[in-house]
This record gives structure tokens, C-alpha cells and sequence, in this order.
DNA sequence: GCACGACTGGACCAATCGGTCCAGCCCCGG
DNA sequence: CCGGGGCTGGACCGATTGGTCCAGTCGTGC
């Protein structure tokens, strides 16, 4: 079983993340992710009963976790703040250059798209909030005042988020390897 | 004749860009568009010969010179860099609470999708880079060094790019009045 | 070894997609 | 007055969309 039938789903999912990612939500047809993930329709529907809106919200997810994981790869080993922001650009950069799938923010090709898209808005604010916060535990974890860890923690969001729109367009991970130019001054503990 | 002919064009092409700001690309049926604007297809087909994929690019270029206006009337009368920059955060804020087709970025809404999306990626780039370069413009005639000017305007840049989508998910443009905190300190000339 | 549930495979569906085509309208220059 | 082209109106098209349904196939607990 391990081999086939929990991996259905999963498979489902991340295959998901992958296109959704690249060609936003509707720019993704269902016959496209199952045949991708060689899954057949029955199994999509018995999975996700709310069909292509379900799976969008799981794939999300899954991207998400995969982005906190990225955060904690690089602050944990950082020795402060300033070192870890660095890193995690220069990760996504990395990631952007070599994977297609990471041309693009995982979420906001889900959130500007979506039928009935309040319930897709929320789970992206959700997912961005989570982000931020954990980019915030970081900050305080490396000495800076509460205020101080909120505040960097935010720009630094709205820079990662900004810039990968830009490394898009300009089609270079350059963008992302820049944005620690941008940090403003640091207000230690 | 100019109440009729020559506003069918535009009708169309504002109408688009409306539609895919909020909806995406292909989010948005040719069927809706023309519904909205009362505009018969042959009509779109005799202006845009290549559908939708000319129609999205009219749509883009379009908003993007609202944009640069938007950016004009932030900077010229203002007397300094920092005060231009804040008051463009404040007006797209407005903006984004006032009408819903100021929710998303109008060039970001195509670059995440489009059919052979090399050639809509071109043009996102050109048009996010005249954006860039008006800015940059601005901060050298209020006093900035080049070399600060061409900083703070890819700063403001991303800034806006990235509280853009946050405001979308939080769903409120006071994330936009809180960018100018984020800015850095200034090397005037 | 049997029955039952979870899961799969795929046929099938109506709706909608973007796009084509052309008959007619209407305003213009001749 | 008449021809012709820019433009409009809409019928029509094949392809594809997301979604439904169910017969079959397992693995598992009785």
C-alpha cells in the first residue's frame, strides 16, 4: 500500500502545487494534473469531493509548509537577523533559477484567481500570516526587540514578495539575490 | 462618429483590463468582456485580430500609463523623494479601498498566465521597468545622487509590488499607508 | 472465504471556452 | 446617387472545461 495508495493523493496534490504554481489556477485544467500525476478522475473526486477549489486549498498548503521549511533552513543556522534574510534570498533565488516550478509565488497564483474567491483570500491570508510570523519567531529568537522583529519581518515579506514578481518578469533570479540591499538599519535588542 | 467608433476600441480595452485585474487572465471569458461592454465579438476580432492574447497586452499597456499618471501626479508636487514616494502609497491605498479593479496589480494579473507566456512576460518587464525608470526620473529631479536614485525608486518598486498582494489577502489598502515606514535612509545629493 | 468499504478507472455530460465567418449596416468619397 | 470599406451583429464551430456517475477491483476484518 505505501508504494501506491497513500501516494495518490500526495502525488495529487504536489503535482498540483507544480502547475498551479507555473500557470495559476485556471490557466491549469484538471486533465492536465491527473495526467501529469497519473491519477485518475474517480480518485481526484473521492479525495477532494469539492473537486478542483479543494485541491487548490491542499496544494497551497502543501507549498506553504514547504516555504516555512525554506525559512527555518535559513535562519536557524544564521548568527543574526540580517545573515538569515540574506540566506533565505539567496535560497529562493537558487530555487528560482533551477526549478520552472518556482517561478512563482505558490500562493498568489491561487489567490488571484478562484471562484467564489473570499474563501481562497482567506486561506492565503492565513498562509502569509504564517509566514511572517514565523520569519517574526526568528527575529526574536536573534535578539531583536519585539516591535523591531515585527517590523523586519514584514518588509522583509513584502520584499520576497515583490521581488519574485520582478525576478518573473525579468526572468532572473538576480532580483531575489539583491533584495538584501534594501534591509533597512537594524534596531538590535 | 467620436460618440460611437472610436470609443468601442477603448470600451474594450478598459473594460479588459478591469476584468483581468480582478479575475486573472484566464479567469475572464471573452464572453464576459464583451457582455460588460456591450461590444459584439466581431467588433473585438476587427480591432484585435489576435483575440485575447492582443487584447490582455492592449489591456496591460493601457493600465500601465493610468499607472504612470498615478506616479506623475504623486511626485510632481512634491519636494522631496520621501514625500512623493509616501504620497503614491497613500493614492494607490485609496485606489485599492475605493474600486475593487484596483485589488490587484493590472500587470501581474496577465504575467501569471497567458498562452505562450514569453511574449507577455516581455512586455510585463518592459512595462514594470518604464514604472521603475519614471520613478527613478522623479528622484533625481527631487536631489537624489544616481546612484540613490536608482536604489530607493527598485525599493519603492518592490515595496509596492509586494504590499500589493498583501493588501489583497489582508483585504484592507491601509497595508499600502503603512509602506512608507519601511523606507530606508535617504542619501540625498 | 465472504462481504464490505475504500479506492480506481474511465465513459459520459452540459457548459463554456476562444475563435471563425459572413451578411448587413452605415458613413464616406467620388 | 452609388460604390466600397470600416465596422458591427451574431450564428456557428470544435475543443476543452470542471464535474458526475458507476461498474469494477482491490485489501482487509469477520
Amino acid at each position: 500500500m505505501p508504494p501506491t495508495a497513500p501516494a495518490t493523493k500526495s502525488r495529487l496534490t504536489e503535482t498540483a502545487a507544480r502547475l498551479f504554481r507555473q500557470k495559476g489556477y485556471h490557466g491549469t485544467g484538471l486533465a492536465e494534473i491527473l495526467a501529469e500525476s497519473g491519477v485518475p478522475k474517480g480518485s481526484l473526486y473521492h479525495h477532494f469531493p469539492a473537486g478542483k477549489a479543494d485541491l487548490a486549498v491542499a496544494a497551497a498548503r502543501w507549498a506553504s509548509a514547504g516555504m516555512l521549511g525554506i525559512i527555518d533552513d535559513a535562519f536557524t543556522p544564521a548568527a543574526d537577523f540580517t545573515g538569515g534574510a540574506t540566506t533565505l534570498c539567496f535560497k529562493l533565488a537558487k530555487l528560482f533559477d533551477l526549478y520552472p516550478d518556482w517561478r512563482g509565488c505558490p500562493i498568489s497564483s491561487v489567490l488571484f484567481d478562484g471562484p467564489e474567491n473570499e474563501s481562497f483570500r482567506a486561506v492565503a491570508a492565513e498562509i502569509f500570516e504564517s509566514w511572517r510570523h514565523r520569519v517574526e519567531t526568528h527575529a526574536l529568537r536573534l535578539g531583536l526587540a519585539p516591535e523591531a522583529a515585527r517590523r523586519q519581518a514584514e518588509h522583509l515579506m513584502f520584499l520576497v514578495q515583490g521581488g519574485w514578481t520582478q525576478a518573473r518578469a525579468r526572468q532572473s533570479g538576480d532580483v531575489l539575490r539583491g533584495l538584501p540591499a534594501f534591509f533597512g538599519p537594524l534596531t538590535e535588542t
